[in-house]
Parts: C-alpha cells; sequence; structure tokens
DNA sequence: TTGTACGCGTTATCAA
DNA sequence: TTGATAACGCGTACAA
C-alpha cells in the first residue's frame, strides 16, 4: 500500500508538503510541486478516503431511504442522484420494503458518520424515532410535513388535485368518482378538495363510493372489472395516481369500452406510463422537489446551497378526459 | 465527540477492552462488559464507521453503475441492492448518462478504497480503461461477455431470441421484421438467431429492411407511422426490448390497428410495461444476473459467496401474438 | 516556504 | 484476562 509517507520519501520532501500538494495549497515551491506529481502518478498515488473522512469527519455520502422503486419514486431518487452527483456527493440507496429495522440501518450509519445527510421517501418507523437521529445529521422527507427538526419538500395535494377536478368539471363531467390511496397526508387533503369542489358546483353527493387505498396497476384493473358491472356508473374516475389511471384505462379497453366516451380517467403525477399510455394528468414536479431536499441538506451541512424551486403542480391534458 | 477512549476511560478500562466488548470478542471479565455496555448506552456511542474502515481496509460499500434508470436496469438494481444489504454491504449508485467523466468517479472511488467492488451495468469508457481498475478491486459487469478480469452475469441472447422466433413461428407468422437495439453484443446474437431461424424454415428473404438503434417507447411510436403507411407490411414485428414494443402497440392501437390481428407484436424483457399491456414477450432474467453478479463480487472479495443460479430465458405467451 | 509532530478513532499485537 | 501501544493514512497547527 503505497500511502502519503512513501510519495514524501521518494520526493525528497515531508507529507505535509505532499498533503498541500494534493489539495492544491499555496505555498509550495513550483519544482518540489512538480516533483511529487511525478512521484505521484509514477507510484499511481491516491489517497484513501478513509483517511480523508476520518480527518475531515465527513464522508460526502448522502443516504437515500425508500420503501421500494416505484413509478413515482424513481423520478425522484434518480433527480436527487444526479444533483447530489453535481455537488461532489454521493447517493447511497436504501430498500427498506418499508421494514423499520431494514429502515433503522440507514438511520444508524448516519449515527455512525459513514452518511453525512439522508432524505427519507417514505418511512417505516414512527416520527419520534426519526426525529431522534436528527442529532447525528440532517434529515429531509418526501411528502411529508414535519416540524422544525425533519424540514420537508412536501407540497399540498389540494390544489393540484383541485385542478384535476376543476379540469374535468369544464369537460362536462359531473358525475366524478374518487380513488384514493390510503397512505399519510396526501388523502386527507385531497378530500378536503373534492369536498369543497362538490360545494362550489353544488353537485349534490353522487353516491359512488370513493375508492381507498388503490396504488397500483392491478387495483386499477380490478377497478376496470367492477366497474363495467357497476349498474349505476361514474362518467369519470379520478385516480390516486397514473399506475392506478394506466391499470385503469388498458383493462375498460380491454373489454371494449371507449375511454373518454364512456368514461373519463384523471391520472396523477405524470409519470412515464401516462405519457405513454396518453393520460390526462396532473404533474408532481418530483424532480424538482429532489433538487430543493438536496439543497436543503446541504444548506444544514454548512455548505452553498442553490435556490430552492418554487413547487407548483401542472394539469396535463391529453385524450383520457 | 464521544469516542472508545472516553468510554474506556469512564468504564475504568483500556481502549483494548472496550474494543473488545464491541466486536464480540470472548476473553473479557463478565462484569466489565455490563460496565461497558452501561457506559456505551449512557453516553449514546457508536463507533466511527470511518475509522473502523480506515483500519480494517474495506467500507463494505459496493458500486453500481449505470447509464440511467430505465425499464431494464431498475430491477437489476433494485434486486442487487436488496441481496447486497442481506449480506451487510451497502450500494452508491452512479448515474453516467453515459459520460465518460462521470463513470470515471466510480473507478476513481474504488481506486482510493471508498468502495469494495464495483458492478457496471454499461459502460462508457473503453475496456481496457475498466480493465486497468480491476487491480484495486473486483469489477463485474452485465451484458458484457469480457475476459478474465472481469466477469460477467451476461446471458447469450442467441437463445432467448431464438425462443421468440420460434414462437412466432408456431403461431403462423412468416413475415417478421426485426427491431434491434444497437449496443454490445446483443444484436449480433440476435441477428445470428434470425439468420438461423429463417434458414431452418426457409423464409427466403423478407425483404424488410430491419431496424437498428432502437431502444425507447418513442421509438416504438415511430415505428408504429411508418407500419401504418407501409405498403409491404410484415405480418409480426420482433422488438428489442418491451418498451419499443410498448410504444409500438399503443400508437398502432391508437391508429385503429389490430393486433394481432394485422400484426404481431413481441417484446423482450418482460418488464412491468409487458404485463401492463399484455404483451407476449421473452423474460430476461435480470433479478437473477444481479444475484449472481453479487455473488461473483463476494467470492472475489475472499467472503462465502451463495450458489449461483442458473440462467434461463423464457417464453410468456400473452395476447399480442 | 517547509518540516515536525500530533490528532482523528479504531483495531490488534504483544507482553504481562 | 487485561492494558499499553503501534499501526491505519491523512491533514494541519505550530514552529522554524
Amino acid at each position: 500500500m503505497t500511502n502519503i509517507r512513501e510519495i514524501a520519501r521518494l520526493a525528497g520532501v515531508s507529507t505535509a508538503t505532499v498533503s498541500r500538494v494534493i489539495n492544491d495549497h499555496p505555498y509550495v515551491n513550483e519544482e518540489k510541486r512538480q516533483k511529487v506529481l511525478e512521484i505521484i502518478r509514477r507510484l499511481d498515488y491516491v489517497p484513501n478516503s478513509s483517511a480523508t473522512s476520518l480527518k475531515k469527519g465527513m464522508t460526502r455520502i448522502v443516504g437515500v431511504v425508500s420503501g421500494a422503486y416505484t413509478t413515482s419514486s424513481t423520478p425522484f431518487i434518480q433527480a436527487f442522484n444526479i444533483i447530489a452527483q453535481q455537488h461532489g456527493f454521493h447517493v447511497m440507496l436504501f430498500l427498506t420494503d418499508n421494514d423499520c429495522g431494514k429502515e433503522l440501518v440507514a438511520l444508524e450509519m448516519l449515527r455512525s458518520k459513514q452518511l453525512d445527510a439522508l432524505v427519507c421517501l417514505h418511512r417505516a418507523n414512527e416520527w419520534p424515532i426519526i426525529e431522534s437521529y436528527t442529532k447525528y445529521g440532517p434529515i429531509v422527507t418526501w411528502q411529508r410535513l414535519v416540524n422544525d427538526l425533519i424540514p420537508s419538500v412536501f407540497m399540498d395535494q389540494y390544489q393540484g388535485y383541485m385542478l384535476g377536478l376543476e379540469h374535468l368539471h369544464a369537460r362536462g363531467y359531473r358525475r366524478i368518482m374518487n380513488v384514493y390511496s390510503s397512505k399519510g397526508l396526501n388523502t386527507p387533503q385531497r378530500m378536503r378538495a373534492y369536498d369543497d369542489f362538490s360545494k362550489k358546483y353544488w353537485l349534490d353527493d353522487s353516491g359512488f363510493a370513493d375508492l381507498h387505498g388503490k396504488v397500483s396497476i392491478t387495483d386499477g384493473e380490478r377497478i376496470a372489472r367492477s366497474w363495467v358491472e357497476q349498474t349505476d356508473k361514474p362518467d369519470a374516475i379520478a385516480c390516486s395516481n397514473d399506475d392506478v389511471a394506466a391499470g385503469l384505462l388498458t383493462e375498460l379497453k380491454r373489454a371494449g369500452v371507449s375511454v373518454p366516451g364512456e368514461v373519463a380517467i384523471l391520472g396523477f403525477d405524470n409519470n412515464n406510463l401516462a405519457r405513454l399510455l396518453d393520460l390526462t394528468t396532473v404533474h408532481y414536479p418530483s424532480d424538482k422537489q429532489a433538487e430543493n431536499a438536496f439543497a436543503i441538506l446541504l444548506d444544514r451541512l454548512g455548505q452553498e446551497a442553490p435556490a430552492l424551486h418554487t413547487l407548483e403542480f401542472e394539469l396535463i391534458e391529453r385524450s383520457s378526459t
């Protein structure tokens, strides 16, 4: 193992001088600098990063905790990875499968200083537990509003959902069924939006039982099959996300149902699937949220951070409504 | 910062004893062990992992280099991440966007011992350059056969493609168009398969110009539009992957073309999209390849490694053929 | 402009 | 069974 002392010895200087050369510090005689650089090249030397981390007290590694790869988490992870790399940070990925123990592994690595910071897309442990780890390094979350201890790049989905509902109304749909997911704060916000929406337009309670806990393509397919058998049918379905909408759309088409002729479908997120299937949807700027998450972490680490994006939902009109 | 010396002082023992307790070494008096454990708990102490890495000479971090998140790379990355975590390793993800410089960052981290090993899903730099890094740690690749220096979990796609072609033939299709991707060894292998296939069944050269360099959904959509305008049409299209097949299928349906009535579509990979759209495809076991990749790395690191899976293609018959 | 020497926090050898 | 101490490799006061 060739180390800094070896280089110093061969170059006929001290380790301090070698270190100065490596880190581009001033006050090094040009000749000696060249000599050192030559030895470094000749011995194929590179500083050991564990030693540097130990000395500097940071690793420049940020952990990303996610339950799994989903069509919604992937764009976030990708964007986060890219911006982190641009700032000389690296990303360690933790797929927890929503298991408390696996999530704890990531938190413990923050504690043991293998990680400088953490971003939690989802969480398995209770908030107080996660909060208790903020004393070891900054933690940012996605999609959840917490408190001062844990900042968030959360967006209130009231506004986004309302955008979609207003669009459905403008297109003439009046018998709207809501398909919600189950987790966290998003659903209450969306329900509130629908509540205000139906009051605003004097829509009497349509009588469709809203669905809950639907998040996957197969969920959407099941909803399609029950729609076909329903006697009193909604004329539009607002989905919890694009996956549900995609499953719904494709299964309806398989059954020969015309979309949007017989029923309109509204997605949420604007992921690849929505683009492929030409689904009308609400764009959820997860890439910008990821960049904000990183900026917040950088700031809390005391480094120069880029400015935050303002986050906005956007209606993407396509052919499913 | 509370460190091992602090613990030793408060427990009235030496750092050696504390270290023994932490690492479950034998020969430590039970009373002292309890005392040490109590102090550790009280001070919320945890060993600094940079120091441990420095001392041990390894970080238990494995790098994963991928051009981007694609529908084919994501399952691999996910499976690799999970198996690595099961073995107490962690994964650092590098999205290179096929940029040599960004890829070099990962290789350099192997050199500087921040990474114990590397798996390359794609590569931007020339092979000799990548090979030159194997002296710093094991490197495994996906989808490319290289040499002893760089083992691979590559699968010869001749067999898989032939599986698909035989299926098309059995279903009665005779006028097959091939849509190839461009990169690497896969295309030549598939072309060889088609060559043998057409000889076996005395298919005269169909006269369809095979397409090359098609890999995305939008590529598939473009192919659909040109199929519609073509006068001499193939009755089946074998695609480079499921994304192309998906774009092709959806755009054809939009144009009112019946699939498989007017034309059959064969995908490759068996990803989520293929399941959603009910595409006939060839299953490519990327999760098993990922687990093999990790096993090979583990073995090269001199650790006990799980047995390798045997890798097999499988035809998934669905409604597009 | 340069070098000495110490500290970062841990593990492990060796002698007791 | 225990402790003193030497690494691991780097960065940087401080003194020169």
